[in-house]
RNA sequence: GGGGCUAUAGCUCAGUUGGUUAGAGUGCUUGCUUGACAUGCAAGAGGUCACUGGUUCGAGCCCAGUUAGCCCCACCA
């Protein structure tokens, strides 16, 4: 044991800001993050959900990652092997975006640029925020293996992606076809289902005549989309519709395009909705696009990636599709043909990157064939082999996968993984491969190119808990760590990355990605409002970090709020954080400046009724930290510890240990300053995980074995030893102080007169209250104290408090205001009555008495006599006064 | 149209297998230059646990329904 004094007895306000710096460089130096260390035990694994390249961390975050480094930090301090795995993501379309409007300022487009310098500048960018992001991870004080860091566009992580992609390819499970897709005309890309956001949008239902061919009068179709009739190839009613039973087989004339069109029956059609006819439009809505597969009718795109109407428009080619569709209604007007308009509100798809409405155009792009990997990916999740925390998410998870359709995985874009297959110009050859093949495999010609779209980011993403570990190579790395041990991340992207992590984990490894998913909430504004760029109510981690620090920030994003929900982000709850830390930087104050003659082993430990109290204390709070720890109640484990820390061990142990210190026998004061140290190390130590920075400083300056805290062994109680008796004389003694405090300031005793404190109980209770009587003299500021026996005759003017068996008399001659005297007693006696009155007519219950537990029945028998004995005895007191 | 979440002190929220006199932080009241801390100490006020039923000896907690708010999914043009 080495005991260094540093600390600057000055500072009685805490400092984060050097503290943390100093600490964090000190940690990397030494390797402490490495997954070196506890090599030859248990593996425990996280890999970082990759924040995205496009901009630097925002508070959802500092909560991610202050969740994951506590895991890691308390497994590491269990002695497992913990590898917190660090990374970031490239995020395609995202990235694109942000690079062409940093272009467009300078008034760029990607295509003055190319592909090859367009990439380049993209990589810039990723280099730039690339740092920020590192720079933000190290201030929260995240304890990830920096050597082991990925990128998903890293030559490795990319010659997974190729990799996958063939697997799924030789398996047909990944396809090229036309179909109907999510285009964003602003994006210039195609997005996947789960990127389009429905949006409820106010608009109109316009209600068209489409005259009969045979000229027998004209059916009215029911649309919100006047414009995409030009592409209509046929009207749709439901079989049963009696409306329309002799009309199906006939053909109706589009207007306008004059072409002759089928009026068919089809399941899908409403008949409740509109007219019950809806007209056919394959190539622009994709249940439009089932019902002409299922009457084999033609696509016809009318609409354009550029949202102009095409020359299959005819007269409109060329035109913006809204301004199409208003002057197509004024022409079914001027036609005749215009039945009416009436409003209607629906869900509009819009792209979740820049809120563009959603084209659906059939355009051929490459697909997943879902299904056979989602069966996987939710029997996984169904027989316990994944487990989600709380499992409420479970079964968003699984209905989710349930109803899922193949996964469009094409993008337009540039900055990507380039899909890894290349195209024939001699034969129309589709080759896939992993690197460019020389000639075409089938006609032997050399004019091969590849495919120019890249892929959906979330292809890449998905494979991250294995592509990081050094797969498709055998690492030993991979050996060791997959399947990973827990995934923490947002119920936001439980379908984006969760669901396709455990889909590709599953497909191409045959095993899980991770045993756990630990989900959490997102963090929202004061007001309970998101927190966007575009509301300008985000709040930046850095400047709470700089203002508060972080461990003030992680301990509030840890607390108040139970595992899965979402949080309000108030300055106040993390001032009551920074506050805790002060508190604790100021309770390790006090005992190291009570230090200076400290030698380990110097006397032998006599420990008091106070040391006793608190060890056993600490032995419960510990236990309650640790089982909540591998619960994943980290809120519940670090509340536990902040109530240990500041209820008991300041308010209480360092108080009564202040006499032994201060006036106290060299064996005395030795005990007590041995007892804080152990206590407050213990403390030290079940924090470190969450407050990782001040614990280290605190830990560094009191005498201590071994290098760091983060190393040191995370206690589960087991180690810790009780004292049951002597704790609940503690207990007991506090009361009577609290009482004797409750009297002195209803009464406005001034803070500097000593009273007198008269007890009464039976002698055996007062010999053990007696043992106590020195905390009686200092905290309840006693003067004297006097012991009487059961039944001895009390004070005469004295103001009265009973407390389990004991009475407690102040004495307060001259000070004793009567009137409020009884006012409080008579307050009391009022909570005796109600609450015997509970009790009696619960034990006077017989089914209760049948049929409770005998522990309860005992329990609730001994309350009854307690609040009986301290009922009488108040009475008796008020009688008295009157 | 499905599914989920939330409703507990003025405010923000805990309350983990049903048994505590229902808790914390913050705010409020009163008193404190207490030899670690005013980012603090002590004492206090403040709750029909949304509503209605049910299960149970016993419900803030379990079940059903109602109301209010939030979120997700969804192909009614």
């Amino acid at each position: 044991m080495e005991h260094k004094k540093q600390l600057n007895v000055l500072d009685t306000v805490y400092l984060p800001g050097p503290i943390e710096q100093k600490w964090y460089k000190h940690w990397q130096e030494a390797g402490y993050f490495s997954s070196d260390i506890n090599k030859e035990s248990e593996p425990f694994c996280i890999v970082m959900p990759p924040p995205n390249v496009t901009g630097q961390l925002h508070m959802g975050h500092a909560l991610d990652c202050a969740i994951q480094d506590i895991l890691i930090r308390w497994r590491r301090m269990q002695g497992r092997r913990a590898f917190w795995l660090p990374g970031t993501d490239h995020a395609g379309i995202a990235t694109q975006a942000k690079v062409e409007e940093a272009l467009a300022e300078e008034g760029l487009s990607k295509y003055d640029l190319g592909r090859e310098l367009f990439l380049e500048r993209a990589w810039e960018w990723k280099h730039h925020y690339h740092a920020r992001i590192t720079k933000q991870l190290t201030m929260m004080g995240c304890s990830c293996d920096w050597e082991k860091e990925r990128f998903t566009l890293d030559e490795g992580c990319s010659e997974a992606v190729r990799e996958f992609f063939l697997h799924l390819y030789k398996q047909g499970l990944i396809y090229r076809g036309s179909y109907i897709i999510n285009w964003c005309s602003h994006c210039q890309t195609t997005i996947s289902d789960i990127e389009v956001e429905h949006h409820n949008v106010a608009s109109y239902l316009w209600h068209l005549r489409y005259p009969y061919a045979d000229g027998s009068g004209y059916v009215v179709v029911a649309t919100t989309r006047p414009e995409t009739l030009l592409g209509d190839t046929a009207v749709a009613v439901h079989h049963e519709d009696k409306r329309y039973a002799d009309k199906v087989g006939k053909t109706v004339i589009l207007p306008v395009m004059e072409r002759e069109i089928p009026l068919i029956a089809d399941s899908y059609c409403d008949m409740e909705f509109g007219t019950g006819a809806v007209k056919v439009t394959p190539a622009h809505d994709p249940n439009d696009f089932e019902i002409a597969r299922r009457h084999d009718l033609p696509l016809i795109s009318v609409i354009g990636k550029d949202g102009k109407m095409t020359e299959k428009a005819g007269k409109y080619a060329g035109m913006e599709a809204l301004e199409c569709r208003r002057l197509l209604v004024e022409e079914f007007k001027h036609l005749g043909l215009w039945e009416g308009t009436t409003e209607l509100e629906h869900a509009v798809g819009h792209c979740y990157r820049c809120g563009t409405v959603i084209e659906p155009l059939v355009s051929p792009q490459w697909f997943v064939k879902m299904k056979p990997l989602a069966e996987r990916g939710i029997a996984a999740v169904e027989d316990g082999a994944i487990r989600f925390v709380p499992s409420r998410f479970k079964r968003t998870y699984i209905s989710w996968m349930g109803n899922i359709r193949d996964w469009c995985i094409s993008r337009q874009l540039w900055w990507g993984h380039r899909i890894p297959v290349w195209y024939c110009a001699a034969c129309g050859q589709e080759i896939a491969a992993k690197e460019a093949p020389a000639t075409c495999p089938k006609c032997n010609s050399n004019a091969l190119t590849q495919d120019t779209d890249v892929l959906d980011t979330w292809f890449s993403s998905g494979l991250w808990p294995f592509s990081t570990l050094g797969w498709p190579k055998e690492t030993q790395l991979l050996k060791d760590f997959y399947p990973t041990s827990v995934l923490v991340t947002g119920y936001d992207i439980i379908f984006f990355w969760v669901a396709r992590m455990i889909v590709s984990g599953l497909a191409q490894m045959d095993m899980k990605p991770f045993h756990e998913v630990f989900i959490h909430g997102i963090i929202r504004d004061g007001e309970g409002r998101k927190m966007s760029k575009s509301l300008g109510n985000g709040i930046d981690p850095i400047e709470m970090i700089e203002q508060y620090g972080a461990d003030s920030l992680r301990f509030m994003l840890i607390t108040g709020v139970s595992p899965g929900n979402d949080m309000r982000f108030q300055t106040e709850r993390i001032e009551a954080a920074r506050n805790f830390i002060n508190k604790l930087w100021n309770a390790s104050r006090f005992t190291l400046m009570n230090l200076e003659d400290y030698k380990q082993g110097a006397y032998e430990l006599h420990l008091t009724l106070a040391d006793k109290w608190i060890l056993t204390r600490l032995k419960i709070a510990t236990t309650t930290v640790a089982l909540n720890m591998e619960k994943y109640e980290l809120g519940e484990a670090a509340r536990a510890a902040y109530d240990f820390t500041w209820d008991e061990f300041c308010d209480w142990y360092v108080e009564l240990a202040k006499q032994r210190l201060y006036q106290g026998n060299p064996e005395e004061r030795y005990t007590a300053q041995t007892v804080l140290i152990k206590v407050l190390t213990n403390i030290l130590a079940l924090l470190h995980p969450i407050i990782p920075f001040v614990t280290e400083e605190i830990w560094q300056q009191l005498p201590h074995e071994g290098a760091s805290l983060m190393l040191a062994r995370f206690p589960d109680g087991s180690e810790l030893e009780k004292y049951p008796q002597e704790a609940q004389l503690v207990e007991l003694l506090m009361d009577i102080i609290r009482a004797a405090r409750n009297i002195r300031a209803e009464m406005k005793v001034p803070l500097g007169k000593k009273a007198n404190i008269v007890l009464i109980a039976e002698p055996a209770l007062l010999t053990d209250i007696a043992g106590g009587a020195d905390y009686l003299r200092q905290l309840a500021q006693a003067l004297e104290l006097q012991f009487l026996p059961s039944g001895s005759t009390p004070p005469a003017l004295a103001a009265k408090a009973h407390v389990r068996g004991v009475e407690i008399y102040l004495p307060l001659a001259g000070l004793i205001d009567i009137e409020k005297e009884t006012a409080r007693l008579k307050k009391e006696i009022t909570t005796c009555k109600n609450e015997l009155k509970r009790l009696l007519g619960k034990l006077t219950n017989t089914s209760f008495i049948a049929k409770a537990p005998l522990q309860v029945i005992e329990k609730e028998r001994a309350k009854q006599g307690e609040f009986e004995e301290k009922k009488r005895s108040l009475e008796k007191h008020l009688e008295m006064l009157q």
